[in-house]
DNA sequence: GTTAGCACTCTTTGTTGTTGAGTGCTAGCT
DNA sequence: AGCTAGCACTCAACAACAAAGAGTGCTAAC
């Protein structure tokens, strides 16, 4: 594979924008026709044969114009940047839906896939934070039957999580009450997992000197934390059905493939969060994903945090055929915004 | 519209089985080789073209054989009843999933869908109980910051709500401790519309007899329930996929429509529980649901609850032409065996 | 290095029969 | 009176075929 003449770059990148605004495979005829070119179709095919032995175009068939692949979209994204500002419109709904004050952390994230489904033409994704993750604002045990408990977890954002779980002895909701307000008067700046790591050294050390609520209250922790079984963070959608408008979903075998990936959404989650902590943007096209019933489509997302600390990201969930030069800044442009909210 | 006599109705009832199980729409021909009828197709046409001048069956084209109307599957639904047993593999998957001990209300609910959705080629689906109907176990108040505060509900079934609200004043987490104390006393079984009928009675008294602490409290839900904008129920879906495999979805056009109504939940939660305290078992079949997106859908949905309340409906969404002999005892048996679990 | 020309490929579209399933109707049979 | 055989008719589905159009690769000339 030769180097990549100028010329070679021009062309792809035409190939490649006029790939995403039609959808049809481009000629070299269509090409020519074009004003940023003075070259005869003729030329322009012998480029694109290069590009195409390289690796970037491809023909769905012999006598068909070009397509980028997966390369392609590579290339142009990571070379070609023609970001084009974020429109008035998105700023306003970004404004209207996401510079308000407060809410709770699950409603500013779907608050953000919303924005991202109706701004662009296809699905908004938000992967949530890691509870376990998260600092823990206040912690309260509620009796529901004889052994069985509930746990009420709510972090600083405002997120709730509720855990069942079997207590080792019956304890009254008083005894209850008691515990909880014992463990929150304890809780400093820690995440759920670090409360547990302290509880469990705390029990390891086993010494006798402890008082009897401290002993009761370990023993509690010792059984909730027995049952929270790796509760991996989830992801949220919205939008799905942007995606039935765009033709090369027309394909109802294709389609049902993609909605299949949506529905198990651990595998959607291992994509977006594959990265954590990684690059702030992230994009992400085709086969890149390494998840088969995605192979067709691309994920544009950005982290977004609190505080400096990533929490998750957010994006977008498109065709590989997907208007990356608006998409890139939009989806930048929210996680901003869902940062800040975060931070208020 | 002639009265049926009873050949008529063999032949509705044949058209519609053969109809169900082929989808095909299904000529005289066929008819007559079944070995239930000893008539000619000429016959049988005869009869048929009577059917289709009462609007139990229609032509998809002059050329085609009968496929039943909406009326003709309400007819077979309503009077034509030849109930399948429930399955021993059917059972068996109740038992395992269902026929367990405990778990949060959502985690039962989600369970029953799951099942049908598995059990079924058709979308699993129950409708959320309206949480201010449900007898509020607990109460908590969370300091988030400032004025805003967190309410996290918990029903005696164990599902959890949480409301987002100002208070008036800003109070310490222990003030909202104390809160949350008094209001779990004085908790007897009462709903949360209960809870919030007592409180706005007790303000309008307006006695200056309260004791601090109790006035103090009563601002504070009052803010509470200022809030609660009429959160109303939600419904939860399961195997959409499912519906792919039917033929009758393979439009695409038509698929659009179904799951833009799934989107909607609020559109299928008022065909849901539109009749909610009517009949256990209702059978919705096409334009019946008065739900444009839903005019090639039938619902089968039954009344599950607890201690004799109905507290929701849980059942399936299909095409009309759905397994109904196979499905109407199925969906009953499993909003029995949920009805049981949220006992105990 | 670029371009014009040409033969070729392949999809798309439209036409045209053909087949087969199914119908309505009528006349005759039981 | 009810049932059936027969017949002409309709229509969707399929296949074969032709023509159009877009695009290609290759070669030879500029």
């Amino acid at each position: 594979m030769e180097a990549l003449s100028a010329r070679h770059i021009k062309v792809l990148k035409a190939v490649v924008e006029d790939y995403i605004h039609s959808g049809e495979p481009v000629g070299s005829r269509t090409l020519s026709r074009s004003p940023r070119f003075q070259l005869s179709p003729a030329t322009l095919r012998n480029v694109m044969a290069d590009l195409e032995e390289s690796g970037f175009l491809c023909q769905p068939h012999t006598s068909a114009g070009r397509i980028p692949t997966d390369l392609g979209f590579r290339f142009y994204v990571n070379n070609l940047p023609d970001f084009a500002a974020v429109s008035s419109e998105a700023r306003r709904q970004v404004r209207a839906r996401l510079e308000v004050a407060g809410g709770r952390l699950e409603e500013i994230l779907h608050d953000g896939v919303l924005t991202l489904a109706q701004l662009t033409p296809y699905v908004g994704v938000v992967s949530l934070p890691d509870f376990r993750q998260m600092i823990v604002r206040h912690i309260r045990f509620v009796k529901l039957h004889e052994r069985r408990t509930l746990a009420v977890i709510v972090s600083v954002s405002g997120a709730v999580q509720n855990v069942l779980f079997e207590s080792e002895t019956i304890l009254s909701q008083d005894q209850l009450n008691h515990f909880s307000n014992y463990l929150n008067a304890l809780l400093g700046k820690l995440t759920l997992s670090g409360i547990k790591r302290k509880v469990l050294q705390e029990m390891a050390n086993d010494k006798q000197g402890y008082d009897e609520l401290f002993a009761q209250v370990l023993a509690l922790s010792r059984s909730f934390f027995a049952q929270d079984p790796d509760q991996q963070s989830d992801v949220m959608l919205d939008g799905k059905l942007n995606l039935l408008e765009h033709p090369e979903f027309s394909d109802v075998e294709r389609m049902k493939e993609i909605f299949s990936a949506f529905e198990e959404k651990g595998a959607i989650l291992k994509i977006l969060d594959g990265a954590l902590g990684g690059e702030p943007l992230r994009v992400i096209i085709g086969a890149e994903s390494c998840c088969e019933e995605m192979r067709h489509c691309s994920l544009v997302t950005a982290e977004y945090g609190r505080e400096g600390r990533a929490l998750g990201r957010v994006g977008v969930i498109g065709p590989t055929r997907m208007d990356y030069s608006r998409i890139i800044p939009l989806v930048n442009y929210i996680a901003d915004a869902m940062s800040r909210r975060l931070q208020s």
